[in-house]
RNA sequence: GGAGCCGUAGUUCAGCACGGUCAGAACGCCGGCCUGUCAAGCCGGAGGUCGCGGGUUCAAGUCCCGUCGGCUCCGCCA
């Protein structure tokens, strides 16, 4: 066999008049009678590879019989090509490569699909025939794009002094949080391996350990319905660091993004990174990782509505909630368009959409009959009303505004290309909240995990919530109690998120005592890290980016799927592999499982 | 668990609102011609369970119900 001596997407200058060896794929050919041009491709590129008939009948013939994706060995005379018939589109374009000799080394069916093109396929096309749409170059592209930020990444932890270890697949199911994946053990009849969530545990443990600053990139398995940025299995750049407050990980984190940016994308990121507290984020945005290519902020009507006679406001703001708006400035929206966001917003919960369209200085509205002159005029000031505005309200508890108002502006930024797609907004969400309500649940639970540590100045607050009867008291108490928590934003997508961590034993307790996870429970369930932190635990934090969706971001994506070799469809299934499958009864027996029905 | 969009040739799609020459296009594939193309060109050809099941009707890609699959979103995702 001819070995290859050369990528096809290298041939440049210096290869002039030079024997080269080519391996690689017939990307396309084209035959002209007497002289037919072979593009050859590799990883790297493609190349013309040219044969005439008249110089070589022989290798003529064999280049005849060549099709689509056939495999190939070639050995020929790199050229400059004729004047007038260089190709600007190709990398190679000024050159070809004269075949003298010519080995098939393997045919190709009739593809199911072009790959020479960039046509657009139906996802389940792509998967089921994945190795193929790997070889289409944007696929490709992203696949190296990958390759390259793995190897940034681990040179800059390198840098910093970073010890990168392995942590264990085959672990324990830990509560809170997302459903695990369950391992039946084979050895051990009724009991099960969980697939680790995240290395959280671990990573700490090996803070007590002594690594001082521990790295990996690592896949996370959750089993929970996957959407366009959420695969059941993804991969984490996770990393942890002693002796360390927030700001050693932040300013960490920002260098390892900004050496990204500037060396895959030649993008400066100004750092540090702005901040953005929990609380102004949800109430500009309705979102905890907000995009902010865009306006469309949040307008607080809350207190021009304290009073009011419209019956849908008044009982939000009696019981508690909030009144608040957005205002599509210029659109000029249709009735038909104002519908078609009523019914966006229906489909993720809301009763309706209130709204107030200002036209020529009139306004149109079905609500404002039930405003007094005093409400509409504080209201228009309020929102800047200007001809061509439209308002639309929400009006609720303050969680279900911000659900639907931050969706709604969403959803307009997108549908009325309001996204400025050129730039980048970074940020910081920092003052998360340590606890949150679970009206499901009926207790509270950690927004980040449970182990995150709240800020020393609120730790008293903590205490005071757990001696106090009322509950609606008590909630108010807990909520005010802010996490040394940040979360990396990146247009709108959570890419990162840490804390610093509890490492005493004391303000664990106290925190587990306010989750309602009993002792025993707790003990049970992580003791081993509990236990550990009794044998000199130094203080700790760290952070962990969401790998794929920080690569897609990159290249513009708005799937991860597009930056993950294999990933499955939206209902977990490997259209290429099959999996999930059934499995011999065999197996079943040996894992002591026995299927229901 | 819920909502929406989609499913027609190997691929991407049109046809569906108004049921009746609607089995169509492009690309791909096969055959032929062609010495400078590069999404080569020209001529010819093959290729279909309209996702599946049921219903309405004289008649169903087309309307209705169910179901399966793909995508997007809500719930869920510390």
């Amino acid at each position: 066999m001819l070995k290859r001596n050369k990528y096809c997407g290298h041939i440049s200058e210096e290869d002039l008049e030079k024997e080269v060896v080519l391996n690689g794929w017939v990307h396309r050919v084209r035959n002209h009678g007497g002289v037919i041009f072979l593009d050859l491709r590799d990883r790297e590129g493609v190349v013309q590879c040219v044969v005439e008939e008249k110089e070589n009948p022989e290798i003529f013939e064999l280049a005849d019989s060549l099709r689509s994706e056939y495999v190939v060995a070639l050995k020929g005379r790199v050229r400059r090509r004729p004047p007038g018939t260089e190709n600007p589109k190709l990398k190679t374009g000024d050159y070809e490569v004269v075949i003298q000799e010519l080995e098939i080394l393997n045919t190709c069916e009739t593809l199911p699909f072009p790959v020479d093109e960039e046509t657009h396929l139906s996802e389940e096309t792509k998967l089921r025939y994945r190795y193929l749409d790997l070889r289409r170059q944007s696929m490709k592209e992203n696949l190296l794009f990958r390759h390259r930020a793995y190897q940034i990444t681990r040179r800059v932890f390198l840098e910093e002094g970073f010890v990168e270890v392995e942590t264990p697949f085959l672990t324990k199911s830990t509560p809170e949080g997302a459903r695990d994946f369950l391992v039946p053990s084979r050895l051990h009849p009724g009991k099960f391996y969980a697939l680790p969530q995240s290395p959280q545990l671990f990573k700490q443990i090996l803070m007590v350990a002594g690594f001082d600053r521990y790295f990996q990139i690592v896949k996370c398995l959750r089993d929970e319905d996957l959407r366009a940025d959420r695969q059941p299995e993804f991969t984490q750049i996770d990393f942890e660091m002693s002796f360390v407050d927030e700001e050693d990980v932040m300013s960490f984190s920002e260098k390892l993004i900004a050496t990204l940016f500037r060396e895959l994308l030649g993008v400066e990121l100004k750092t540090p990174f702005e901040r953005l507290s929990y609380r102004e984020a949800m109430e500009r945005y309705g979102s905890d990782k907000p995009d902010r290519r865009f306006g469309l902020e949040l307008i607080e009507l809350t207190d021009i509505f304290k009073n009011t006679q419209f019956k849908v406001f008044r009982q939000a703001v009696e019981s508690g909630g909030v009144v608040k708006a957005i205002n599509f400035k210029g659109s000029n929206l249709s009735r038909k368009e104002i519908d078609q966001l009523t019914q966006f917003v229906q489909s993720i919960g809301a009763k309706g959409l209130a709204w107030i369209k200002v036209e020529d200085g009139k306004l149109n509205s079905p609500i404002l009959k039930f405003f007094s002159d005093e409400e509409t005029q504080a209201l228009l000031q309020r929102v800047k009303a200007q001809s061509g505005d439209v308002v639309f309200f929400s009006a609720d508890k303050k969680e279900m505004v911000y659900k639907i108002l931050g969706n709604l502006r969403l959803h307009i930024g997108k549908e009325y290309n309001l996204i400025d797609s050129s730039r980048f907004d970074v940020l910081w969400v920092v003052d998360f909240p340590l606890l949150e309500w679970d009206e499901e649940e009926k207790r509270f639970v950690a927004l980040h995990h449970p182990f995150t540590s709240p800020k020393a100045e609120d730790v008293h607050l903590l205490t005071k919530a757990l001696e106090t009867e009322h509950l609606e008291d008590r909630k108010s108490l807990v909520h005010s109690v802010r996490a040394r928590a940040y979360d990396l934003v990146i247009n709108g997508y959570e890419v990162g998120g840490g804390s610093i961590r509890i490492h005493r034993k004391e303000l664990q307790e106290l925190v587990f005592r306010l989750l309602e996870i009993p002792e025993v429970e707790a003990k049970e369930k992580f003791g081993f890290l509990l236990e550990a932190f009794k044998y000199g635990a130094p203080p700790h934090g760290g952070l962990a980016f969401g790998f794929d969706r920080l690569i897609a971001i990159m290249r513009g994506l708005d799937s991860i799927r597009d930056v993950i070799a294999f990933p499955k469809t939206q209902k977990g299934i490997c259209p290429l592999t099959g999996a999930p499958d059934f499995v011999e009864p065999r197996q079943l027996k040996e894992l002591h499982i026995k299927l229901v029905e």
